[in-house]
DNA sequence: TGTTGTGAAGTCGTTCACAGCT
DNA sequence: AGCTGTGAACGACTTCACAACA
């Protein structure tokens, strides 16, 4: 199994991770332009990477690939969503049903992507009603996070509240046993360390991108 | 000036950029605390990094501390600014104005970051008239891209559209003069060489916590 | 004394180059 | 012949450890 190869060939880096995502998105590309096989040239190329890189990032969990051959492109699709843990559904909990949050409410792409936002909390559900529209779950109060989120057994949390609650948000996650937490408010959150973060920080990224354009206009 | 100490050290690592910004938001956090001086240690807690290496990230640009006592909070504040570039606004223009971008216009954080969105392209800019009640620039037909682009000088463009429409947006924000672009569409867009591109990638960042999820568990 | 700034060492990730298959 | 899988070389980023200094 997939899992097991991985613990076998010792710790991923963290980057080989997120380019599976990427080769995934590639081959759907593939698979959509009739293409059933594809070399690791081909994948770096449209990836803007190294073919070696893509090799060695496969090389992690199993041999996919064909020598003299290259890839099957549906196979490893498949091989990839394996790796990755994304072969079921996801249920996920949202806190904070704000504009942000109401717009990952709506985003239609994560059910494609094996993602369900399963509940959705919010400190003031009463004036979130109108969400209900869109077929979105109810909004529930922070009140029935535990429960909630422990009955229907959902693992992963999406924090959609501003700066100021998200570390008491993000404590009330971990005790109702989530286990990763993808993070949009511009701060950095403590959890233990079975607990996985992922920062999504806007503010960040446009600050970078400042950067670059301060360089290259001479400030 | 800043710009000009970090070429004069070399290139700088694309994680310290990442950082620097973290610092901002920790610098806020001890500001309104009322610390006035920090030392590296301080600062590494709160970010969950080693103290070299704040130090080091900081060394790129100048010599912002004091041996023996540490950081000013409010001065090493005012000289990352500097040092990202976010001492004046950027104006930046949004394409899409569908669930995403309508969120991001909501989104009151970008001008306490130095951004502000000071023009809204549509496919079907008629469909978005309701978004001008937020105080909202009016959205723009597509048509209307090159010329207003150019005509108030952005140089940073938000791409909040779905995927097939991706890469013929950036080629036209490349082509009114664009220099930096955050990308919320799930594919890697090709730019020349001087263009910038940040991705942000939901779907993406979801597959890395299912990724660790189902390792925990096991599979 | 206490903390910064920084060369040196260490660690981690990427790329090369070629052996191993098909 | 062609392309994968991978040990070895390389390069980049991080951490250590200490000199420099208030």
């Amino acid at each position: 199994m997939a899992q097991q190869e991985a613990s076998r060939k010792g710790k991923i880096p963290e980057a080989t991770i997120n380019r599976l995502s990427v080769y995934g998105r590639v081959l759907n590309q593939f698979e959509e332009e009739g293409v059933d096989v594809v070399s690791s040239a081909a994948l770096a190329a449209r990836c803007g990477l190294n073919p070696a890189q893509i090799r060695k990032d496969l090389a992690y969990f199993g041999e996919f690939g064909v020598r003299g051959v290259g890839y099957h492109v549906k196979n490893l699709k498949e091989d990839l969503k394996r790796v990755l843990g994304v072969t079921r559904i996801w249920k996920v909990a949202l806190v904070g049903a704000g504009n942000l949050g109401s717009a990952l409410l709506a985003y239609k792409g994560f059910l494609a992507h094996g993602f369900t936002i399963d509940a959705v909390f919010d400190k003031y559900p009463e004036k979130k009603r109108h969400l209900r529209r869109l077929g979105c779950p109810k909004v529930l109060g922070m009140n029935e996070l535990n429960r909630v989120i422990r009955s229907k057994g959902i693992k992963m949390g999406i924090v959609a509240v501003p700066s100021d609650g998200a570390q008491s948000v993000v404590n009330r996650l971990v005790d109702a046993g989530i286990k990763g937490i993808l993070n949009f408010a511009p701060l950095r959150v403590s959890v233990p360390p079975q607990v996985k973060v992922k920062n999504v920080d806007l503010g960040s990224e446009l600050e970078g991108l400042a950067f670059f354009l301060s360089k290259e206009n001479g400030g």
